[in-house]
DNA sequence: TGTACATCAGTGAACGCGCGTTCACTGATGTAC
DNA sequence: TGTACATCAGTGAACGCGCGTTCACTGATGTAC
């Protein structure tokens, strides 16, 4: 009865729950999505594998409340403002992007790498966490689109986005070719040079 | 013996191999690279599961020979100049990669999906044909950065590839967003003209 | 041309393993009196 | 406070399936004479 005022009170389900989420979101850490297996979780959270299925319809409901967490990690990433501040506002989430990846490899990875089974669809809590992020993403192009263009503005973060996620993700794969740290970084800047001359000079 | 002499006889042994790759593409392109299976190869190629390992040293083989047949199938649709030529060749072919990826998505999929475990080293015979199509995107950005800029074009090529890629790989996923064809292709367009400019104004 | 034998490409049953999900059961929690 | 009972969270053995790879064998090919 201590504190059942204001917050309301966690369940044994909800410990339980959350419990599972730190299991999966280590092993993931750990081994990647691939190496996310049931056993594995419900040992590490200790509790029986039938459990797992009282708390989550299934696995990939699982995982999703772990990229959920995973996309609220990378909006503080790239909220929180860098000490060396070197160029523009779209150098400084491009590089913190960067840096978010490379810190938290298999985390941000499994974003990308889980797919749902097509009849499933995506659920309304996880495209909201989603575009909570993108929003952030759209105000350094305010200045450059006003008010007005707000759908293309919307469009044109998702645009960039991609593009230097192509970069980082296609860089630290190494997929190309071998790419050291400073190569990575020195193809995003020059990357990042071109886009804000290539935006700044008008339509 | 009627053509023993200029082209170098394909052995039976060749000829397996062949049937199989073409088993292997035709399945990775019907129901991607997780849908590629050992036995239905197999039958498919009309030869015994066994077969495949006279043939290759394991599926991962078989894969990156199919791979190379998209990379260089790949290579061509870019090669191949657009009816309709809108504006520079850096559009052209970052919209000829969308139409490949579009028209072959498996099959350009698995060009990034498949992983080798870490210990195998990438052959290679498959790392020339992936270098091979790099040299032919260092062509348009010839006449911006001179001779002596080499390793920067090259770089850049890789830099500028990814980003395009990026775009199309996450418009195509729709994994920020529904993205109806459409707007991937306003994206895209949106996206050259950028860095067309960035590019064309002086460092 | 015909026979005997060696080679080896190709066979496919069996191995070995992994793994998500289910379901009949149990034991802890909470309610009623 | 204490007892009897109902509920249901949690259990874990078993199910069901999939699948890459191996290996003892076989039958076709080619060679020697």
């Amino acid at each position: 009865m201590s504190d059942s005022a204001t917050k309301t009170k966690p369940t044994r389900r909800d410990l339980l729950r959350e419990r599972l989420i730190d299991a999966a979101e280590a092993a993931i850490a750990a081994r990647g999505l691939s190496g996310l297996k049931a056993r594995e979780i419900a040992a590490q959270a200790g509790c029986a594998l039938g459990a797992i299925y009282t708390a989550f319809e299934d696995l990939d409901e699982l995982i999703l409340r772990v990229n959920s967490r995973t996309l609220a990690q990378l909006e503080t990433s790239l909220a929180t403002p860098t000490e060396g501040a070197k160029k523009g506002e779209l150098a400084r989430l491009a590089f913190a992007y960067l840096r978010y990846a490379r810190e938290n490899e298999q985390r941000w990875r499994a974003l990308f790498e889980h797919r749902l089974p097509p009849e499933k669809p995506l659920p309304h809590w996880y495209a909201q966490d989603r575009d909570r992020l993108f929003g952030l993403l759209e105000a350094p192009l305010a200045e450059l689109l006003p008010r007005q263009e707000s759908p293309l503005r919307r469009q044109r973060a998702r645009t960039l986005f991609s593009a230097v996620h192509g970069v980082v993700l296609l860089g630290l794969e190494e997929k190309l070719a071998p790419t050291p740290a400073s190569t990575l970084e020195s193809q995003l800047s020059d990357f990042i040079d071109i886009v804000s001359r290539g935006m700044t000079r008008g339509e």
